[in-house]
DNA sequence: ATGACTTGTAATACAAGA
């Protein structure tokens, strides 16, 4: 049997609700971790996303910005959420599936507009994030276990994994200290980088194209920065990788898409 | 040349995204 397991950054779900039940009626995920829900668990719209077909709903949000969801066709063993960095931010939670699969759904910060920590509050937290993950993934011995750590990691650490890479080296989300932390945390698991297991690092993978510069999907001015990383002991069980790229032609799109495993 | 847009909040501009 295959579980299918979506990530998306869907940039406020009450403004995406529709596009949601789209994604949902044309790819079937088993799992859909959601990231940036913007809407206070009070206010989340939980009528529309019944009706979605999701028996197993965790939120973890908080007004207007930031927030992350799990919906589940398969029952839940566990739900857990944790705060990093001292900030209790709403960017992580975390399921366990009834046949031992661990989901950790992230959303890193951005980092702000200036890659420098010490000049910008943001970026350092982005990094004390990232390095938070890695110290996590290898105390908490996550090889050990069967667990996918996915979501909005924001970093787009390989060449291939932008559309310029050396006009956006000093792009935050593209920095070499970015990438630098970004092995970290694969190395820290160690944890496999689930798109490039499918998808050779020669080849360009993108799943974030900007609003701000103009025809960004159309002249494919993308980014990866959207991850799917999997303990070595699912090597054996990856059987199929997507990035649902037509979502960002969809009427009033997100600026990410869909990211989607099959597990056997 | 990440400038150009989109979102939420709250009151017509501002913060934030990356």
């Amino acid at each position: 049997m295959t579980l299918r397991l979506a990530t998306w950054n869907v940039n406020s779900l009450r403004k995406r609700t529709a596009h949601l039940a789209r994604f949902v009626a044309e790819a079937r995920p088993d799992v859909i971790c959601l990231q940036e829900t913007k809407v206070s668990d009070a206010a989340f719209p939980h009528d529309e996303i019944a009706a979605l077909g999701y028996p197993e709903v965790v939120i973890h949000g908080q007004k207007g910005y930031n927030g992350v969801a799990i919906l589940s066709r398969r029952p839940l063993a566990k739900r857990d959420k944790r705060v990093w960095c001292g900030r209790d931010d709403r960017r992580h939670l975390c399921v366990r599936l009834a046949d031992g699969l661990e989901v950790h759904n992230f959303y890193v910060p951005s980092g702000g507009p200036t890659p420098d920590r010490a000049a910008n509050e943001k970026f350092a937290h982005k990094l004390d994030f990232l390095t938070e993950m890695a110290d996590w993934a290898a105390r908490s011995r996550i090889a050990r276990r069967n667990a996918v750590v996915l979501g909005d990691l924001n970093v787009a650490p390989l060449e291939t994994d932008v559309w310029n890479h050396k006009r956006l080296l000093r792009s935050v989300g593209h920095t070499p200290v970015e990438s630098e932390h970004m092995a970290r945390l694969h190395a820290a698991g160690p944890l496999i980088d689930v798109g490039r297991h499918f998808v050779p690092a020669e080849q360009p993978l993108y799943t974030w194209w900007g609003y701000r510069f103009p025809q960004s999907y159309q002249r494919d001015y993308g980014w990866r920065l959207d991850h799917i990383l999997a303990s070595p002991k699912l090597a054996g069980a990856l059987k199929a990788f997507r990035v649902h790229r037509e979502t960002r032609t969809w009427e009033q799109p997100s600026d990410h898409v869909p990211v989607v495993l099959d597990l056997a």
